[in-house]
This record gives C-alpha cells, structure tokens and sequence, in this order.
DNA sequence: GCAGATGTACGATGATCGTCGTACAATCGA
DNA sequence: TCGATTGTACGACGATCATCGTACATCTGC
C-alpha cells in the first residue's frame, strides 16, 4: 500500500489521461520522438495554457488533434476546457516528481536545434 | 564552416553511424522509446562493452540485430568488430557533448520502473 | 577441414503510426 | 437564430515498426 499523503499536488487525473505514478518512461519518450509533437511541449515550456489552435503547427487540425491526445495519453500534458477553446498545459509538476530532470532536459536537447 | 578544432574527442563516425553534430534529439528519443532498446541501452550504462548476445532479451537473434541497429543509427552507441562477437558501448561522450545530461537523466528514469 | 558460436541479411507478417478529409458537436457574438 | 470559431470523431491511406524464421557469413578451436 502506497501512502499518497506525502506526495505534493496528487489531484486526480482527468478522463483520458494517466495518473501521476502510472506515467510510463517508454509512453513518454515515444510521444517526444516526433516533432510536431516536440514543438508542441517546447511551446508549451513557458508554463503558460495554450490554446491548439495557438500554437502555429505544419498539420491539420485532426492532425494536431491527434497529436494533443498522444501527449495526454502520456501524461505530459493537461487539456481542460474554456468556452469552445481547450487549454494545454504541461504536466510539469507530475513529470518532475516522476522522473526527475527528464523534461527541463529534453527542452533543453530540443533548444539546441 | 564549422571549426572543429576544439570539439574535444571528435573521432570520425564508423560508418553506419552519425557524426556527433548530427545526432539527431528525435531519433534518440525514438530509439529509447521502446522497452527492449531502453532495457539495452541501460545494461550499456556501466560504460563497459558488451556482446550482443552477454544481454539477455526476451527476443530472437533476429530482433535483437534490428534493435542495435536502430541504436547505432541514432548515435546512442558504437559498434565494433572483435573476433566473431561484436562490441557495443554506448556513446555517452558525444551524447553528452551533443545533448547535456541527456542520457543520464533518461537512464537514471529507466531506473526507477 | 570441420563443427560450433556469434551475429547479419532478407523476406514476411501483423500492428502501429502520421496524415488527411469530411462530418459533426459545442460555444460565442451579432 | 444564425454564422463563425474551435476542436473532435471516424474512416482511410501509405509508411514505418517490431517480430520472427531461415539462410548465410565469419571467426575460433579441435
């Protein structure tokens, strides 16, 4: 039995989305191996919500659709809903408890071009 | 053009593998998506060479050749011939040169289930 | 030379992936 | 209410992927 007393800011995952501890390495790094979807966490580094449609991609909407749900499905990102507009954010709290230094370093790779 | 006067430890790439400036962050990032070459990758962590068959896979012969090659391809290790076995280190100096704190974050990750 | 060990090459197969177009649902402003 | 905006659902397509079996190449030891 694992004691979630002392672990920070433990909300409950929404629909669709993994919890914090069943956020899986392999999942993680498959969904930053493309990128389109690299761009979109690097864009999302700032800590800010971002709408989809704000962040300029070369794809489609049903791709982009796509590629916000393989995030989510990942863990790396929170999508809520605000009027007809869905907010993004990454998980960076989650994935910083989880696997510690992993995004910031990713970013940090993907900054480098 | 390029000065790589001071790159320290710049030797030429065998073939079948990258230069170390063109590693490329997104298929490192594929080739450690996959359990199989995560587990491979984490074995090489020791900074020890290994025979591709001293690691023990749940795969054939067959599969195991593909994974090491999607891992030379990346630039996630050097390959050499020794006898009839073949070596495999992985290239943490020009990983470490090319993306910072990279591999190690993702192998201490590994680590953690 | 020959048998064993180590690993590759090649082709096949089923699964997954990235992309798109079309249609649809939900919300907001005029 | 009506049109515009935002994003999803679904199905399709071609490409890539992980896996395997069989055959082959190379080296070592007897």
């Amino acid at each position: 039995m694992i004691d979630t007393q002392f672990i920070p800011e433990a909300r409950a995952p929404a629909p669709g989305e993994p919890g914090r501890e069943a956020i899986e390495l392999a999942a993680v790094l498959h969904a930053l191996s493309d990128p389109v979807r690299l761009q979109i966490v690097a864009e999302l580094g700032d800590r800010v919500e971002h709408t989809c449609g704000s962040i300029k991609l070369p794809v489609t909407k049903s791709t982009c659709t796509h590629h916000f749900r393989v995030l989510r499905e990942a863990g790396l990102i929170h999508q809520r809903q605000e009027g007809t507009s869905r907010l993004n954010s990454l998980r960076s709290d989650d994935l910083e408890t989880r696997f510690p230094g992993l995004l910031d370093t990713v970013l940090r790779a993907a900054a480098l071009g």
